[in-house]
DNA sequence: CCTATCGATGACATCGTTGTCAAGGCGACA
DNA sequence: TGTCGCCTTGACAACGATGTCATCGATAGG
């Protein structure tokens, strides 16, 4: 800015001015000034202004979603982007990877570059660590799972609701050894959905002892072996209930295995990439990522623009989509 | 800074010293002071002190790839993540979108926010721009597509010679016919993939003039449109190579449409999620936007550790995946 | 016992920008 | 013509940190 200012034969501040469109400048100082800046190429450093300006903020935002290459997180990410984008805000990205260390080092790599918000998924135990950050002001919004130990806003899905209507389905369409399988409980939403699944099978009056329940799944691998395993054990299940997408696909994959992907029905929780396409098609729950991603940096910008209100949960609704594998019937056999 | 001096009954330039982990402290005011840090939460102002810093680093890197929410695109962000993470850089990451105005927002956005690197997918003419940027010592490295009116660092898909890949396969399972379904020719990576299709065809003496060839295509929908018209047309295709990952799914959805699926041989560019699972199984020229990714990240961090060699381009191979839509022979009828 | 040396510490300038404030110039109006 | 007020402009402090340098006290060596 001195160089501009040098060039332009004016004082500082006058480029300041120039530069932030502020009012009062003649129009030959202003075009002196433009003319200067375009020669050197100036781009205005956002932080040093920072430091002084009264508002103190950076015009930017720290986002924490389970991994960028995942589609749920990629469709969120998109969202937040697109209502930042209109702001002039730009967007740090992050991955969990369901790792409390990463968790710690994404927020403070965040907090020391002073993002003017928080869009976060967690995965402690506990986030009361950000209780002093919330007290200073920074926004926080909790996606996809909520919080614990705190109190700040949060959007999610409606998970233990997702998981029943999955499970109503296939109890509607005849099943009654309907196996779950899923992430492990100290995960909030594996443990939502899980309750979703037996209030469920509780409500339809069958017994939630018989079933199979494998917890612990993250990946296609792990839960296309625990799929293979549950045939291979006394009484498998007729129907399935996958709670996540990358678990769904390793159901498919070893039901293809077995040649029983159409004798098995299956309901995921998460929308499948080409779910439509395959055979048979993915029947789901899914989950509205853009939506969720939209509203937590609608939340993140009305708590920047001075909303004061308690903090609040906002869920965005799931929707089962019949594409076929959630409608086969139980096999007689069985 | 100044509380936790205050706190610890120490001055500034102790704190910073012990923040920063500086020698020549006694044991007694380190403990002072992480004590008082701790009490207040202090986190350290990262651009605050860049602006007085000697190396001037922002430990921030700004990453622009086709759409947050693209698989590809996920995944040479994921690679980007990763490698940074181990910096301790954190990563701006925003969409092109294929629209100029919204690449020129994003690099500006970085440029003011004085981000060390610059990893860039591009879609203006020329990146001429970004010339006085590079000789401040910026790193730039463009993925994907390569630059225009400017010489950088690249990492790039070697896509002729992918393309040709893709149309010998074909040519190999006895087809003539062959379409090519792409984006318009002003993108470099649709020029180059549409340039490796033409010149596969010449060198096994095909004509090329009687090939449908449709560009202009971004997205499914009107790649299932352009498909679709293909066999409204007098002697359709029977075999079509769709030169990206979109367009391949939109090929995908005309031929289940058509029932042609089982008859039309297909060939796409990049992967496709779940493509093995599809019936038939998708074969593509894959890409490798894992080792783009990284390659782009160890080139901006060899620049920024002080490597001068000339500018480079870096081309990660791509691989042929044979699933079974690839291996379709050519109707007899046609 | 005096001095050279070194470790520990803080005062101060500085980075690039903006908020505050004062000053100069000019036109309008009495 | 004098005064007032507005427009335009720049000097200066400040933001939160770090680089430089001086100071102080302790320790070691002669």
């Amino acid at each position: 800015m001195r160089h501009v200012a040098a060039l332009a034969g004016v004082g500082v501040k006058t480029v300041s001015r120039v530069i932030n469109g502020e009012p009062n400048v003649s129009a030959a100082t202003i075009a002196k000034v433009e003319a200067a800046a375009r020669t050197l190429d100036y781009q205005p450093d956002l932080h040093a202004g920072n430091l002084r300006r009264a508002d103190g903020r950076t015009r930017t935002l720290g986002l924490l979603v389970g991994s960028v290459d995942n589609p749920f997180s990629g469709a969120v990410h998109r969202a937040v982007e697109d209502a930042a984008l209109a702001r002039g805000v730009s967007v740090f990205a992050s991955s969990l990877d369901d790792d409390p260390a990463r968790e710690q080092e994404a927020v403070s790599a965040f907090l020391r570059r002073r993002v003017d918000g928080l869009i976060l998924t967690t995965i402690t135990e506990s986030q009361a660590y950000l209780a002093p950050e919330l007290r200073r002001g920074t926004p926080v919004v909790f996606v996809d799972r909520e919080p614990a130990g705190i109190t700040s806003d949060a959007v999610v899905s409606d998970n233990a609701d997702g998981a029943a209507l999955a499970t109503r389905h296939l109890l509607e369409h005849g099943h009654r050894r309907i196996a779950y399988l899923g992430d492990r409980h100290g995960i909030q939403t594996a443990r939502e959905r899980h309750r979703g699944y037996l209030d469920e099978l509780g409500r339809a009056g069958v017994s939630t002892r018989d079933q199979h329940v494998v917890e612990g799944l993250h990946d296609e691998a792990t839960s296309q072996a625990a799929t293979l395993a549950l045939f291979d054990a006394p009484s498998p299940p007729t129907a399935i209930f996958s709670s996540q997408n990358l678990v769904t696909i390793g159901v498919i994959r070893a039901l293809r295995e077995l040649g029983r992907q159409h004798d098995t029905a299956l309901v995921g929780f998460d929308d499948v990439p080409l779910g439509d396409l395959l055979d048979p098609g993915v029947t789901v729950v899914a989950q509205n990522p853009q939506q969720i991603g939209r509203t937590a940096a609608e939340r993140i910008f009305a708590r920047l623009d001075g909303d004061t209100a308690p903090a609040a949960r906002s869920i965005v609704p799931t929707r089962l989509i019949v594409r076929g594998s959630g409608e086969i019937t139980p096999r007689t056999e069985g």
